[in-house]
DNA sequence: ACTTTCTATGAAAGCGTTTTCATAGGAGAT
DNA sequence: ATCTCCTATGAAAACGCTTTCATAGAAAGT
């Protein structure tokens, strides 16, 4: 590997001279400006990151914190992350919080440790308050997919309220009254929210909100098939099916049809998060959609901001979660 | 941030002395050890990565290059590589190539420049000869989800013949003779490796190859979903379609609901990677499993073994495709 | 007791950049 | 013609670590 000094060999010049114009913000002679990078791109030459950081601090790194590096539902979060961060020149970081407290602690300390330039983190166990502490520490940190009211100009999160309001005024539009929820875990934030959302709109369409029809599992398959046969074993009848994430809905379809009981005719049954799963489900499942990949990008673009010490100003922070109608659907009159 | 110097007063000995505790290779006083813990401990010290990296060389950056991010796919197997490198201090430096060359010799020359310590790649669209170039760049390479001659001690990868052979063969058994397959891009190792695998089982059970039972597509849903479209224009009877992964499964399947077929019962349809995916659709889609994340881990570890100029002697490089049986094929007599 | 061999430690030299400070030379002002 | 002020450049310090080399003192061998 070439060093600077082979450079500034070649070009006859200083390596300060070599270094100016590479970071290009001094005044350099055009002529000599011109040996510079003719004898860069004969040598092949590319900085040392180190020791280039070793006098900038900056490693280029931009540190992510998800819950799970597999899921597609990250995936696509990541996707628009990576997208500005490559076109800035820098590369990821990612560690796996696993939606456990002690392993989100380490995973942020562990990237603040390999002196990430930002942080962009989606946590779930860790309080407010630590967040807050994290945030500063320092490095600038963003929080996606959650709404901390000290770091607000930091959170980049999706309005779950609106999106649990909206599916049930979708479903009660639909002629349906009484719908059961299965509730994502109450710990976390997003899932309290979609609750809340729904009872709001139960509220507002002057219907008593009646626990019998609320069960809450955690966010997987599996707990979502459990949770459908629980409301089913109640015997409370409801028309149509409310679950907090597509997976847990992925499970209730499965045991209803085990119950013999026909999607969408005899039970409505919708999601949350249109992964790519609803799609595919049969029936097709109608969902509520977040805009991951974007809010990736706003959260690195706003990231960024911070780091180069700008407001970020013109980068959106709150997403308004959207419909997605499938088949899973019933109107009933 | 706390520096070495401050340390080594604290604990009144000399820099070096801290930098030998910390890295633990040479002998040092029982009793000057717990001197030098003790103030890192107090001082909260992290040695800098730069100043580390500078002279070391090192920057414990594990560079994958993934097609997409997004896939649940690449989700897994990154989750295996996490895990091991996590467990290493080391953290992941990702960069997408998105089945295209440009994107992937960008992300490459991108980790490269960054200096990670070692790469672990899947590329589909840079020739071998391409990949054993970068190979012999210094930087510790190893493939995986693709056989490369030359690198063979550095391939890690799933004996996609044997996964194509194994499904048409599960076929065969259950006494389908027409099989149509929806190939991947001819492009693709991994795609044609089904394909041979395909056409090998037939000619073992006898069989004749028929062209017109197969067409490819490009791994995706909607061109699934086409494929299956033109079959059923063909007029070929077939009784079972066998779909190169499980993506072009689940387009193939709405394709087939629309004709009005009924699968499993006039058509049997089997997919290939068992994505979260297969187990959802209706009804549960049976597939050729592929264990990425222990392919994942395998070819961190071998990686790893590489970089500590050891063999990778102990790990595994092929992986068995398995079968994975769900409801989707129905026994023909 | 005296020499030799270890062992634990410190001093200092890098590692490859960026950046500050100094300066030579030329342009402009008087 | 002289002085002042830029402009372009080089020299050198600094960044924080690791590692080599040197050495004091202890241990061991005679």
């Amino acid at each position: 590997m070439a060093t600077i000094k082979e450079v500034s060999h070649l070009a006859d010049v200083s390596a300060a001279t070599v270094s100016r114009v590479l970071n290009g913000n001094v005044a350099v002679a055009a002529e000599t400006r011109a040996r510079v990078l003719a004898a860069v791109e004969r040598l092949d030459y590319h900085p040392n990151t180190f020791a280039r950081g070793l006098v900038t601090n900056r490693s280029g790194g931009v540190g992510v914190v998800v819950n799970d590096i597999a899921s597609p539902f990250f995936g696509t979060m990541l996707k628009g992350i990576e997208g500005v961060a490559e076109s800035e020149g820098m590369h990821l970081m990612i560690s796996s919080g696993h939606a456990n407290a002690d392993a989100e602690r380490n995973a942020l300390d562990f990237l603040l440790r390999c002196r990430a330039d930002v942080l962009i983190v989606h946590t779930e166990a860790l309080s407010d308050a630590e967040m807050v502490a994290f945030a500063s520490r320092g490095t600038p940190l963003v929080l996606v997919g959650r709404y901390v009211a000290e770091l607000a100009s930091r959170s980049v999160y999706l309005d779950n309220e609106a999106g649990g309001c909206l599916m049930t005024e979708y479903l009660l539009a639909q002629g349906h009254t009484r719908i059961a929820h299965i509730a994502g875990p109450s710990a976390l934030h997003d899932a309290r929210a979609r609750l809340v959302g729904y009872r709001q709109a139960l509220e507002n369409a002057g219907l008593d909100y009646d626990a019998g029809l609320v069960v809450e599992a955690n966010f997987e398959e599996e707990s979502g098939r459990r949770a459908a046969q629980q409301l089913l074993a109640r015997r409370r009848d409801f028309s149509a099916l409310f679950a907090a994430n597509d997976q847990m809905a992925a499970g209730a379809l499965s045991a209803l049809r085990e119950a013999g009981i026909d999607v969408p005719n005899q039970i409505s049954l919708v999601g949350y998060d249109d992964v790519l799963l609803a799609r595919y489900l049969y029936p097709p499942l109608s969902t509520v959609c977040q805009p991951m990949e974007a809010m990736g990008r706003a959260a690195a673009q706003l990231a960024l901001a911070e780091l180069r010490g700008e407001s970020g100003e013109g980068v959106r922070r709150t997403f308004e979660p959207t419909l997605v109608i499938r088949n899973s659907v019933v109107a009933r009159c």
